[in-house]
DNA sequence: TAGTTAATCGATTGATTTAATAGGCTTTTT
DNA sequence: AAAAAGCCTATTAAATCAATCGATTAACTA
């Protein structure tokens, strides 16, 4: 289950790609159309601006908008941005590797091996949908 | 990412699975076995128990076993019952469905027919994957 | 039948994460 | 200078996760 954080991440952007180009957006006006804490929503875009997805703009005028194209947006970008790791455990992970503390060898480790599985499952949908799909 | 318990459940099954049809193991072998808190396994146990993937005998000799042949027990089961929903989202999930309080349009939603696709994903491998595979 | 073994049950605790809120600060435009 | 809008720090409330304690019940064995 993905966290609220991501849904709401994912519902703000889908409303950015689809005013892609088009000047920038007030974070006000995603939070109220999209049912979004304000500031919660606030944090999450900084976030996101921070990690290159988005650009935003002081002042009168300003707002947030689409730093990208929608189709050089994965999801599996956004995702790993607002909640971290994709895997189904840190032993799997291509971006947030960690060793299992209780796992003697790893490469031996029957269970691992199906969690990859699932990993590259879950990697097969995420890196090939982007935000396009949204508009 | 799967929480301990399930990540513990997973490892114990194995152990059960590897021994199945050779008669009841202690809590406490598989507990030392897997490096799994004793207190927290013997109430995860309890729960496979309850639904029905493993048995239990009480007194000398007794121990937990598993009640159904290893390549019958599914990965998607095992989390279902530890973890809860395999979807991304309530709104996805087959299992525990329930409606995402602030979409309007469940039909028209573009970011629920991405998360089916996801949970899809997923259940192609977790509904393939028993036990079998990690004796 | 008494004693031992092992699972069962209920309650509780501590830690961590999630979700949300508050209020002041900084930058940009007019 | 004033207004608009994002930026930053801190705090809080609630929920979930992980683990533990102690007492009880059921089954086997001598």
């Amino acid at each position: 289950m993905i966290s609220k954080k991501a849904k709401y991440a994912l519902k703000a952007l889908k409303v950015l790609a689809q005013s892609y180009e088009k000047g920038p957006l007030l974070i006000s006006h995603i939070a109220e159309s999209e049912n979004i804490p304000k500031k919660f929503l606030e944090a999450i875009l900084l976030e996101l601006r921070n990690h290159g997805i988005l650009q935003s703009q002081k002042g009168k005028g300003g707002g947030y908008y689409l730093r990208i194209p929608p189709d050089q947006v994965t999801f599996a970008k956004i995702i790993r941005i607002v909640d971290g790791p994709i895997a189904p455990a840190l032993c799997v992970s291509l971006h947030f590797y960690g060793k299992c503390d209780d796992c003697a060898d790893e490469e031996a480790c029957k269970l691992r091996s199906v969690l990859a599985k699932w990993r590259d499952a879950n990697l097969s949908v995420l890196e090939k949908t982007t935000l396009e799909e949204l508009i």
